[in-house]
DNA sequence: CCTTGACCTCAAGCTGGCTTGAAGTTGCAA
DNA sequence: TTGCAACTTCAAGCCAGCTTGAGGTCAAGG
């Protein structure tokens, strides 16, 4: 068991950071030492794998819906391979953009968005990312036309 | 030439999110149609580019450092490769998460957390995330957790 | 020429994800 | 027993990244 000091130093988390997660139900005390909070030692992996979400682009609120709260592991079979799914999306988009990246660090073009070569890197980011314009359902919300 | 909503149209961004790109100086309109923004055809380009950095978690200020002012394109090689070295980590990060997950999906343990594969799938990124937290003490801390 | 409505500005408001501060409680060492 | 550092709660504050609303302007169609 241990304290929220000793988790925060393990997981690199502030203590603040630690009981707003426990207050919105991401991790939980396995009881108290006086008023004290004591934590199990699964709740490192935990906050781990919730640094590495956040990481995704997750929210708190998706998070916890994946990966439920702690004590009741029913994982939903089609909420995690959606967000494997999502996950995936974004690793291909990131892909492209390194290497975008790393294309313009030595391309001399002068306006480098306007590269040929680099457009071509980016092709399938960058129009999957405009194909949102219509029928859009996630991040840049209903866009209604003002 | 585009006017607000046609770019907007296009692009998928609200209008006011692209009247606040422009505030802060991630885009640039080429000029007025009385009051009216125009925007050139590459604008798209640019805000296709911007969407895909903030799925890799760079924040609007890290971006406009990365791509610069339009029209000033003096890109620095070496902040671009920082960049491109921090984008490589995520997809690392991203590609033990997604794997977790689809572990997790057929794994049938009580715990998935606990699950002795599931952690080997996300070790790496799991023990990075960690890494922040100095653990040198002299008292012995037991970060095991199985 | 007049209306209309799509644009404009500017300030204020909102959400997520925390941090900070004030004031109270407690385990533990002396 | 007392002292006090380390915890606690709760409310308020803060920042990024937008959105909303009130009120103003203007170009084009009727």
């Amino acid at each position: 068991m241990l304290d929220i000091s000793e988790l925060s130093r393990v997981s690199g988390f502030s203590a603040s950071k630690l009981r707003y997660y426990e207050e919105i139900g991401l991790i939980r005390s396995a009881g108290r030492r006086g008023l004290k909070r004591l934590y199990e030692n699964e709740v490192i992996n935990r906050v781990s794998l919730i640094s590495l979400a956040q990481t995704a682009g997750f929210s708190l609120l998706e998070i916890k819906e994946t990966i439920g709260t702690e004590g009741r592991p029913d994982l939903d079979r089609i909420t995690l391979a959606a967000k494997a799914d999502a996950v995936d999306v974004k690793i291909k988009e990131l892909t492209a953009l390194r290497n975008g990246l790393r294309h313009v660090m030595n391309c001399t073009a002068a306006n480098h968005l306007d590269c040929p070569r680099f457009q071509r890197i980016m092709h399938v980011a960058l129009t999957k990312k405009r194909a949102g314009a219509k029928s859009r359902k996630k991040k840049t919300i209903n866009v209604r036309s003002d």
